[in-house]
DNA sequence: CAACCTAGGATTGTGGAACAATCTGCGTCA
DNA sequence: TGACGCAGATTGTTCCACAATCCTAGGTTG
């Protein structure tokens, strides 16, 4: 009946997939008209699209410049790490108030990425693996908490896109998402605490050094002008 | 130069502002064609600003029915909560590693609070109040959680603007918020958490009696979908 | 008299074209 | 070489149009 959603919004989706799955490859500028042709959209349409992108931290927007994808800074890589930090470790400590239920369905996000693993669907790993802490941050039980860490995972992926070979990256971490959710579920929360906090410590450096890597990189022509990156693009002003 | 900010930015800020204060009630309806007219802006630049303030939790869209001022339900008042008790609690665990500036800013916004309180500045405590908050999850050093947080907090003032006599319910706070500046400050983090604690589980419950008072006194006219329609005090000058 | 149906107006959702503001690149001139 | 300026390109915003949907009043029917 009334839950029909808005095209503006569809087109983000479409826009945020093509993001995340690495199609548009981070630095690349999105050119409203030609997009909302291709999309065969108004060019309104597409431009609410990109404001709700750039507010998820998938796009970068630079009065009269234009929207480019984002490329994360090693600072923004830093910000991604400082939310999941607080947001996983929150989880596993309000994992003693949570049901069984809940626990057997983050239990299933492990199975799946292992099954992903056995099953060498390497382009599946990752996901996997995020579906795993998105449903650890799930525990929280809160649809704003949900929602943000979304955004943060959607971000991540612009990371992820730049790895080298993403099998031999994404595979390690299965077998420590394993550790973790036993020792959940099992009740042993400060140990799944201190296991989560190395975990997140050594992907944070694994993701920096390839941000690092790449960032060095930068082609030739655009250093002055470099893209402004305020870390989320907020007005801060109180 | 390159500063400059977007009118529907703008826009949307006014609308916050009109919100938050109290001006907007809950349950007005936003009519876009009249409030563009007003604002002398331009339809779509208005609806950018509506979508953006819908993305923070201020406004309620509805497929061709339009937007409203969102009305809090005890479940969104129990999420708000939920949101500060994860993020102002890990602030407090994570005052450990912040620098001796951040922390006497965090008192300046107490002393700040205090003063309006003893000038008898009413409509200032409560924000004053909200401020220390802000500034406590501020030591958490994300920008990412810095905005959430004041979407967050303009959404209990949905609620605020609610409180028969807010004169009454804000002045108590205070002297609790000085207390846990004193513990954090001094490195009593368990005791300041578990002050905090109590104070948010105080506070929701006196939000959510407000809000369910409210909530309950549907005027006559039962409606299914009817939406209250408050007078506007928003002033035409068409 | 009540319940259902219908038509018309009102409001929203989206599209399309136009124009002003600003950026960018290139050629000119010193 | 380097500064300046101009023209094209792209973005930001406005105005107008129209289809889709909702709401309401009023009429019809049992």
């Amino acid at each position: 009946m009334n839950d029909q959603v808005p095209v503006g919004e569809r087109v983000a989706e479409t826009l945020r997939r093509r993001i995340t799955e690495g199609h548009l490859a981070p630095g690349t500028q999105l050119r409203d008209v030609a997009l909302a042709a291709e999309l065969g959209v108004a060019r309104h349409t597409l431009r609410s699209a990109l404001r709700l992108l750039e507010y998820e931290g998938l796009l970068t927007y630079q009065m009269h410049k234009g929207v480019i994808v984002k490329t994360l800074s090693t600072l923004d890589v830093r910000e991604i790490y400082r939310v999941r930090r607080t947001l996983e470790l929150s989880a596993i400590e309000h994992s003693a108030l949570v049901t069984e239920a809940d626990l057997s369905r983050l239990d299933a996000t492990v199975r799946a990425a292992e099954l992903a693993l056995a099953g060498q669907e390497w382009n599946r790993v990752g996901t996997a693996s995020l579906r795993f802490h998105q449903a650890l941050v799930a525990l929280l039980g809160s649809s704003t908490f949900d929602q943000l860490f979304r955004g943060v995972l959607a971000q991540l992926r612009l990371a992820f896109a730049l790895m080298p070979d993403e099998q031999t990256w994404q595979s390690p971490w299965i077998s420590r998402d394993r550790e973790i959710c036993d020792l959940v579920c099992g009740g042993g929360r400060d140990s799944a605490k201190a296991l989560l906090w190395q975990y997140l410590d050594d992907s944070e450096r694994g993701v920096l050094d390839v941000v690092r890597r790449n960032g060095t990189e930068v082609p030739k022509s655009n250093q002055p002008n470099s893209v402004r990156q305020v870390p989320t693009g907020v007005r801060q002003e109180v």
